[in-house]
DNA sequence: ATGGTGGGAAACCCA
């Protein structure tokens, strides 16, 4: 059976619930990984998905930070959660589904404006974050399993609207490429996404803060669908649903979807 | 070099 799945940094789930509603309606996945869902997990309007057919939910949340959630159309089983970095942060849960396919849903620390862990104790916890992620893979060493999320970082030349000028931006610098890649590499990661389209510049996230953002076009794509090796062949039909950052009142995240025939 | 726009909380944090 093909099982279609999206992730998508939503920006308040509680204010957006009607853009999420939108996107199950029109694009139908299988499953939804949200990030920065900045809600305490009993306060998700999971009545409006469920109304949809997504009437599975497993979520962590806060207070106005963070959070994450798995809407899913099948039945999906909590298997835990991570708090590298000892933040204490809901950044990370992972379901498993009734064929045994676990999914990992991260938001990854965005890691603040400097990128020097001396002056900016920020960008040292992502860092972290992404070693702790690195020596948690190699150590479970996960098998059919499917990583989605917000990552906040975009790994190649390609991912960003100009590599010379972002080098020493947040979020594409060559340190935070070589953590990011350690993790990859530990668990046995491939990059779904650029398996499937590995030409061209890709983005998922358009600043707000852009005059016109579609016309600017100076995206980074932060968004990532990633599977073990045993699955990563079966992906196919990767895509960035872009029109939803136009969308009224959008995220400035756009959804990636990708699907596997398992 | 700077500030531009958002969300949530509570009178400032975070992205």
């Amino acid at each position: 059976m093909p099982f279609t799945l999206a992730t998508w940094n939503i920006n308040s789930v509680r204010l957006r619930a009607p853009l999420v509603c939108k996107l199950l309606s029109e694009e139908a996945p299988d499953v939804l990984c949200l990030q920065e869902c900045k809600s305490p997990v009993d306060k998700i309007p999971t009545e409006d998905f469920a109304a949809l057919g997504y009437t599975h939910m497993i979520a962590r949340g806060q207070k106005g930070y963070n959070g994450v959630a798995i809407l899913s159309k099948r039945p999906i089983e909590d298997v835990g959660d991570q708090d590298f970095a000892a933040l204490g942060h809901a950044r990370h849960v992972a379901g498993r589904l009734e064929d045994g396919t676990v999914i990992h849903n991260f938001y990854v620390p965005a890691g603040g404006d400097v990128p020097d862990r001396e002056v900016n104790v920020k960008f040292g916890q992502k860092l972290d974050y992404l070693t702790q992620m690195r020596d948690w893979f190699h150590a479970e060493r996960p098998a059919r399993s499917i990583l989605v999320g917000d990552l906040n970082i975009a790994p190649r030349e390609d991912d960003v609207w100009s590599h010379k000028q972002l080098l020493k931006v947040v979020s594409h610098t060559p340190v935070e490429v070589e953590h990011l890649n350690d993790a990859m590499q530990a668990g046995g990661w491939a990059d779904v996404t650029r398996a499937d389209i590995p030409e061209g510049q890709l983005y998922s996230w358009w600043s707000y803060r852009a005059r016109d953002w579609d016309a600017a076009d100076k995206g980074r794509r932060l968004d990532h669908v990633w599977a073990t090796q045993d699955i990563a062949g079966a992906a196919h039909s990767s895509r960035i649903l872009r029109p939803a950052r136009g969308w009224d009142k959008p995220s400035d995240h756009a959804p990636v979807f990708a699907t596997f025939d398992l």
